[in-house]
RNA sequence: GCACCCAUAGCUCAGCUGGAUAGAGUGUCGCCCUCCGAAGGCGAAGGUCGAAGGUUCGAAUCCUUCUGGGUGCACCA
């Protein structure tokens, strides 16, 4: 139930009755129409901005349009009161018990309460993490998993038929080297003595995968020379990374639908393939690009190369997907996979990619345009760095000092809660601080700490209010009287509930579940402040020990407020908790 | 040199396909704890929304230019 959309409705049908009784022209555009919550709520309850924005296309003036508007609106037994105010704004007043539904909507509902059929089963693909499988997983794919979790439940919760996918670079160079290094724990393993050279990964956590390798194979691989065992070896190795980087999605929530490998692409002709598609839309050429101006690398020569025409879909500059030497640049397999999305018969697509990726964002959309020929949109989303603190002070990381902070260190310190909390209280292209001490803070200025102890005091209320034998059921709060919910307080807190499944949509469009992050922080606070006018006025506390009735009416808006939190939380990935500890 | 991202209160940041007097936390100042959980509460002060133009009835939001910061820039993944 988005009462928003459902006064929109209205204003809408109103719109089209004043054109059938000739006060308004025929062929206006509604789109714009807008129903919205007022800045400022002495305004009133909602506002619409129909007469400013029909006000030229119906050559009328604004205040004529809203006046006529007024009578019509006044008439539905929702509003109570329609006024004209400012250059043409129509602020409207709605009786009490439509917002009282909204309480009733919520624990009829549950966790449906807010979802919304905005994306009406539009299958989509969002792509995030696919960290190369070389290492586990560091802070910064972290907040890429993060957010490309939740934004997949977020377009889940708005109907969007969603598939959460990890692109596997599983054959590329950084592969050999990964393999190369576990031949080194190996040898060590079989006793050698061994030297980590520049290219290679030095990393501990291959040393079990050296022994594993030495459990198997024995010493047959030593002092053989890499023709023999590389390819062996890689496999291997790429299988115990993605087992590591399994369990440390896993340890934060995160769960795949589909794991693609790079290597599947090959020797099955799907590069090829998708490099002829192209090909046959007249997108590919040989062709030597000239050398970026101003930063001209020292050693660079021309070469005539294989071309991508990637600016005719437009990228800056052409790009090469054949080396001089004629194998494949490592675009050439990222489009035959994004070709393969086209082809699995997604309606949209999304990338999740750090921030450091972000030249490459032109050149994966170009490829995508043409190769659906615009008709599937990629969206490409880039996480920002982030920084670490501890104590207040930046937390330096140096893989060579061993302090590079994992993911794991993340979910082993604070948890997998407070991880994926704080990963979204900031936009996802603005950098993020992550201070180990704050997180962990249990204050007001911590939104993980104050959401999850709105919650947590609403449960006790529950428990409270059981344990002096009143029914708070939520069969029993459904049939709870409503009507003594007037405070100012209390509505504010009913309004903010109404605001959710707008909120939902408004989110889910614009691809920003942080948006609900500081939705869940808000409505927190509204609850707060609600409870605390409790400590001045008896009459607001939600536990009346004397009076069944006004608790259950009381316990039925916060437990519809508990309802909508879980329902948030649950799309972050965060578990609500019901009791502070 | 080019491209992308960012610039909003002292600090950290929100700001809804453009909407009314631009919001929150924190910090500062004043008052408040016999009270369902004070791990706080109420109030005040604090802004040329980086700058200048433009579009619009209306711009923090869209366009152009500029300034300042970040990132990336043939063949590496």
């Amino acid at each position: 139930m988005n009462l928003f959309a459902e006064i929109r409705t209205l204003v809408i049908d109103s719109l089209t009755a004043l054109q059938s009784e000739g006060v308004l022209p025929e062929g206006l555009d509604f789109a714009n129409v807008a129903v919205e919550p007022p800045r400022d709520a002495a305004h009133g309850d909602m506002a619409t901005n129909a007469a400013m924005v029909l006000a030229k296309p119906a050559k009328m003036k604004p205040r004529d349009i809203a006046e006529a508007l007024v009578a019509k609106l006044t008439a539905d037994d929702r509003i109570t009161v329609a006024e004209v105010a400012g250059p043409g704004f129509l602020n409207l007043r709605l009786k009490a018990d439509v917002w009282h539904g909204v309480i009733t909507a919520a624990l009829t509902k549950g966790a449906e309460f807010g979802m919304s059929n905005m994306g009406m089963g539009t299958r989509v693909n969002v792509e995030y993490v696919s960290a190369n499988p070389t290492g586990p997983l560091h802070v910064g794919h972290t907040r890429g998993a993060v957010f490309g979790d939740a934004l997949a439940s977020l377009l889940a919760y708005a109907n969007y038929d969603v598939t959460r996918e990890y692109y596997i670079n599983d054959a590329g160079a950084q592969v050999d080297v990964l393999a190369r290094s576990v031949y080194l724990r190996y040898l060590e393993a079989n006793g050698q003595e061994v030297a980590f050279v520049d290219g290679t990964y030095p990393g501990d956590y291959l040393i079990p995968v050296g022994q594993a390798l030495a459990g198997a194979y024995g010493d047959k691989l030593v002092g053989k020379p890499e023709s023999v065992w590389l390819e062996d070896i890689r496999e291997y190795a790429t299988d115990a990374m993605m087992h590591l980087i399994r369990e440390d999605l896993a340890s934060l929530g995160v769960e795949m639908d589909v794991f693609y490998s790079e290597k599947s692409l090959y020797g099955t002709g799907q590069i090829e393939g998708a490099l002829k598609a192209l090909e046959n839309k007249g997108l590919i050429y040989e062709g030597v690009l000239e050398p970026p101006k101003g930063k001209k690398p020292d050693d660079w020569e021309p070469r005539e190369q294989t071309l991508f025409k990637s600016s005719d879909h437009g990228d800056d500059v052409d790009r090469p997907v054949k080396k001089s030497d004629g194998s494949w640049t490592y675009f050439a397999p990222d489009i035959a996979y994004h070709y393969t999305k086209v082809e699995r018969e997604f309606d949209e697509l999304i990338d999740v990619f750090g921030a450091d990726h972000g030249g490459y964002v032109k050149r994966m959309k170009a490829a995508v345009s043409a190769l659906s020929d615009g008709e599937v949109p990629l969206d490409i989303k880039l996480t920002q760095l982030v920084k670490l603190f501890k104590n207040g002070e930046p937390f330096k990381m140096s893989k060579r000092a061993g302090t590079f902070i994992m993911l794991r260190d993340l979910v082993e310190q604070v948890g997998p809660d407070v991880t994926r909390f704080v990963m979204l209280t900031r936009k996802n292209d603005a950098p993020l601080d992550f201070d180990f001490d704050k997180v962990l803070e249990q204050s007001k200025d911590n939104p993980v700490f104050y959401v999850q102890y709105a919650n947590a005091r609403i449960c006790s209320i529950l428990r409270k209010a059981n344990e002096a034998g009143i029914d708070v059921s939520d069969a029993t709060l459904l049939d709870a009287e409503l009507s003594g919910l007037t405070h100012e307080a209390e509505i504010n807190l009913v309004q903010k509930l109404a605001e959710w499944p707008r909120l939902v949509e408004v989110a889910a469009r614009t691809h920003e579940p942080h948006r609900v992050a500081f939705y869940l922080y808000e409505l927190a606070g509204e609850f707060h402040a609600l409870w605390n006018k409790g400590n001045d006025v008896v009459d607001l506390r939600f536990f009346q020990e004397d009076n069944i009735a006004a608790t259950q009416s009381k316990t039925a808006l916060i437990r519809a407020v508990a309802v909508v939190i879980s329902a948030g939380l649950g799309i972050l990935g965060v578990t609500p908790v019901e009791e502070m500890r």
